[in-house]
DNA sequence: TAAAAAAGGTGACTACGGTCGATTTTTTCT
DNA sequence: AGAAAAAATCGACCGTAGTCACCTTTTTTA
């Protein structure tokens, strides 16, 4: 139907996410202002907030973005019968390595979805759910092959491995563990996690 | 020593804080601005800068300030020869009350204390370690008890349960666990990581 | 196809976080 | 005590996130 304005729109708001990413990663989030984006995008200031409610929201939907391409990439390429511990460390040290190329991104971000201000909406909440269901049949799977518990239930042990990653991701942040040693640690956590810490 | 001058600059400090919770708890952070803080305190705009660096200073020093006060007088009161579940359940839902009560406190603290612009500094590592070294104890104690293996690092030991803390917590902001269940979901998951995942 | 309506774009403007040099208050020195 | 030094206070000022009334472009209508 309405083609030069649709197809207008879409370049306009990858205009303006490919000029973030460009002076965001160059500068920080903080250090570059909106006009400045603006102007690299080649539009007007007020133009942005056509797009965007927020500066933050600029990361958010690049971030929402990303993670979902990634996702599904790595959906379609992970093979649900290896070793649970295999399988969840190329998942998230994928996530991991695009935090740590997209430090001031993933930062923002981490904000706000973990801790945000107002309790998350619809959307975001589904952002979640699409996130815990691709990652449902590979927990149910270990079930069936004895490497879970097959009394817990999913949430339960999604909950349990996104925990440890938020933890891997604050020690990163806070300059605990670094860079080089996120993956052994990680696996160290998790493998302790489903080993459990009774004797 | 000098005395007018010390005394004076204590009770501004304290004037800042206490005008801080009650506009910051009434109208939330961003809401609150720092001239209205300063009329609340009845001083200048330029004075709170010279007693913190940003406003967001102003919530670490109050959280730090609480923390420390909260976590003493915990640590006082523990008796380390309960069983592991139910010191952590006491030590991990006083915390959590104290955020429910500072919403706002707890979110700004936790976005600078968990995924920080830049790498904690000495300071703040200090405060890190000293509330490990508050829970040490009381891991040791129950590796003595075989309620925890005994070849597993404390660090690790506390790691775990701080991580399944981060978890609810952000549970909690994002509004997937209302305040009513979070001890519930907590006492369940901190059980699920003592016992472990796997069958 | 021309006028009307709708949608999109814009930059001057507002309010706020943070700075800084001028001013006042306290301490130290003689 | 009085002068000099040091510390604390202050609010005008700066840069930036976000708003809004006006302008331009596209689409719809007759």
């Amino acid at each position: 139907m309405s083609s030069i304005r649709e197809q207008h729109k879409i370049r306009t708001r990858r205009c303006i996410l490919d000029s973030a990413v460009k002076l965001f990663s160059k500068k920080g989030f903080e250090a570059t202002s909106i006009e400045e984006l603006a102007r690299e995008a080649g539009i007007g200031k007020g133009t942005i907030y056509s797009y965007f409610e927020t500066k933050r929201e600029i990361v958010k939907a690049f971030c929402d973005d990303q993670l979902d391409y990634a996702r599904s990439e790595l959906a379609a390429k992970s093979n649900p019968d290896t070793p649970l511990i295999d399988q969840l460390m190329i998942i998230f040290m994928a996530d991991f390595d695009y935090v740590t190329e997209h430090k001031e991104f993933g930062r923002v971000y981490l904000h706000e979805k973990v801790f945000p201000k107002d309790p998350l909406n619809e959307e975001d909440f589904q952002v979640q759910n699409d996130y815990f269901d691709m990652l449902y049949p590979i927990y149910r799977r270990a079930q069936e092959r004895g490497e879970l518990r097959s009394d817990l239930e999913l949430l339960h042990i999604s909950g349990h491995v996104y925990a440890i990653y938020l933890l891997m991701l604050s020690c990163w942040y806070t300059g605990m563990i670094p860079t080089e040693h996120i993956g052994e640690a990680m696996k160290t956590m998790l493998i302790q996690t489903i080993e459990g810490l009774k004797p």
